[in-house]
DNA sequence: CCATTGACCGGCT
DNA sequence: TAGCCGGCCAATG
């Protein structure tokens, strides 16, 4: 049996899922693709509860400032910095610049996952 | 049921 | 750039 919380939360992950390699979306972003609106803390509850990080790209999840939402010190901040080098997004004191590495989803890709996201901008 | 807590967000100083 | 603050809302105790 499935409860509602599960189902949000698979949700989230199959957005977090489809950005592409060399892109990044914040928290908010991932929550509204996901029909989740102001669900930006629920995408932070469904990462810090990821059991197989293998599977999801977690790393491409930062906040909308574009920094990285973990402590600076802290390997995580680390792990994530790493991840996001490794794939040419370039990570400066911490953060992102979301204008050039933001994932603008395009038509297709929202017909292949239809959202609530179309008025974005 | 009430209070606190978050891998958040946006506006304002 | 940095901090504060109110809003947000599911989960947790």
């Amino acid at each position: 049996m499935t409860t509602d919380r599960q189902a949000r939360i698979r949700r989230i992950w199959d957005t977090i899922c489809d950005i592409p390699q060399g892109s990044v979306a914040s928290y908010g972003q991932i929550a509204e693709i996901s029909g989740i609106p102001h669900g930006a803390r629920q995408v932070g509850y469904a990462l810090r509860h990821l059991s197989d990080t293998h599977e999801v790209p977690w790393h491409r999840v930062i906040q909308t400032s574009g920094r990285i939402a973990f402590d600076k010190g802290s390997a995580q901040f680390e792990e994530q910095s790493q991840r996001l080098l490794m794939e040419n997004v370039a990570v400066i004191s911490g953060r992102v610049d979301m204008q050039k590495f933001r994932w603008q989803p395009d038509l297709d890709e929202l017909l292949w996952k239809p959202s609530s996201a179309w008025d974005e901008q």
